[in-house]
DNA sequence: CTTGCTTACGAGACTCGTAATAATT
DNA sequence: AATTATTACGAGTCTCGTAAGCAAG
């Protein structure tokens, strides 16, 4: 039994029990895959593959449970080559974080910048996608650090700790008959058609459960990813727009008017995510302290070691 | 890196430092275990060991640190192994209990025959040491399950589950004045010499407990691991011994008389104690329940996997 | 008939043991 | 002087890639 052997089967599974796919994925050959497979399967004394004639058809119940404790060690003998990695250089590495557009637009900015003042010699990367895609990435390894509104505490197999919370506001073309009336209410806002983010994204979650207590019917005519999306379609006056306070710039903005909407709509925490049984760098812990002072490396470990407790703060 | 390396690394730590005996532990030649450890030393970026000329003289800081990580890699490879032999040969291994000579003599032998009978295949050694011995058993992996009385729940490694309570009592040779006496009071007890466990052994803390708590001075003439040899000694005239209650037979100790005593000492809680993040055959988990039926399987595995949890019946 | 797994085989790397060397106690 | 780690070297094994074979969809 060798690490070879255990991520061979790792990234089979991986890639849909392909062994062409995984072969190609780990740069090697594929008969090299297939042989170093079948002798684990003979050491171990039993297929972990459900073979149909040359075909792997699927996982059997020992591979199964085998395949647990496969991502395990392999996971600590990561977390062994990370810790050596911090200690001979410290400050050089990479760093990957997965994370939604609001967030990488508008609230990541400043903490990149920092950090790259900081940790010059690491290879920082941002990848984007949906919350749930963020809590894949984060899970997966793909990334070291997942940051998103949604979708991250769900997961078993991550830690996801609040990192900042934020409320909504609604963006109006100068003008808009909103800006005129009263305090903001739901049914007034309904009255207009609605451009806010798709489902699953920034708080979007938040908005249809605020509508939908007051039984209220809203027409929501473009939903999008994208706070600057929303924008541009406000401004032409497609709708009326819901967007995170934070996207808002009363500067850059000019264009658009902003209502402040933190009464109808409750506050959203954005959190940061972190494998459980995972080993950061130590400017990883930096980069997530500088997004959420109140996240210290301490608590994280904490919170990483004693894995039932709630760190709500 | 490879898990030979790695072996080798935590062998050498384990033999305190010394390659040849870490080698011959392995069955290995020196230069080899030598080799090896450089080669991994090199991979890592860092010395684990710090060496003065030509001899190992302590760990680094860095590896004390990847050590640890060293061991869960090491943990989590041989749990592959046992899962693995548990399907492919459901009833045939070893298993290893790690007890005390009370334990072992008194509440096992039950337990021992049904497990034979339905497992004649599995190879059981049964391993006799002191309690902190026993911790150790189980925490270095020598021992699948300890049981004792003391010392278990102090290891923050181990988990340690109550098995079953009992209580001691007091035997005496037969016309023994404390048999005329009313009921026994710790004052009367300590009248006479006194033969029992030896300290850390079959709840002799609670003993101990007991008499200083009422401030009574107490002669123990004659302290043993063994309830046969305090047995032997009561019988000779002796003193008076305190032994635990199930290692009183009536039938077999006609020669001694046994005095009730629940209410002079508080009772004893025997534990079993299995490695965290270890992984237990199937069999090891009905040995455990033949035991104390109380710990099931189910039971087992969830107080395992929650970590911080108090399982207390 | 294309895709994908397995078998066969040979080159190169690696592991491990023995013997010799060197440094520490 | 004895113990203990490192270096040198060679035999044997293992890994891995290429090429060929063969089963399934």
């Amino acid at each position: 039994m060798n690490f070879q052997q255990l991520r061979y089967v790792r990234e089979t599974v991986r890639r849909g029990l392909n062994l062409t796919e995984a072969a190609n994925a780990l740069h090697t050959s594929q008969p090299g895959v297939s042989k170093q497979i079948r002798e684990l399967e003979a050491e171990l004394g039993f297929d972990i593959f459900v073979r149909h004639g040359k075909r792997i058809a699927s996982l059997t119940e020992p591979g199964k449970a085998v395949l647990g404790i496969i991502e395990r060690v392999l996971q600590e003998a990561e977390n062994l080559k990370r810790a050596a990695q911090d200690f001979s250089e410290r400050d050089t590495g990479s760093l990957t974080v997965a994370t939604t557009h609001t967030q990488a637009r508008y609230s990541l900015p400043r903490v990149v910048g920092e950090f790259k003042r900081r940790y010059p010699k690491v290879h920082l990367s941002l990848l984007q996608g949906n919350p749930p895609q963020v809590a894949e990435m984060a899970l997966s390894g793909v990334a070291d650090i997942g940051i998103a509104t949604e979708s991250l505490e769900q997961h078993p197999g991550l830690l996801a700790l609040p990192g900042y919370t934020w409320n909504h506001c609604v963006v109006v073309p100068p003008k808009h008959p909103l800006l005129k009336a009263g305090a903001l209410t739901l049914e007034a806002l309904a009255r207009y058609p609605i451009i806010t983010y798709d489902t699953a994204f920034a708080g979007r979650s938040n908005i249809d459960a605020a509508f939908s207590a007051r039984n209220v019917a809203v027409d929501v005519v473009l939903s999008a990813i994208d706070s600057d999306v929303i924008k541009t379609y406000v401004e032409l006056g497609l709708g009326v727009g819901i967007i995170a306070a934070m996207a808002f710039d009363a500067r850059r903005d000019s264009h658009l008017r902003v209502l402040d909407c933190s009464h109808l709509f409750r506050s959203n925490t954005t959190r940061v995510a972190v494998k459980r049984g995972g080993l950061l760098r130590g400017y990883a812990y930096e980069f997530i302290e500088m997004f959420a002072p109140a996240l210290s490396r301490k608590l994280i470990e904490r919170a990483l070691a004693g894995e039932g407790e709630l760190y709500e703060l």
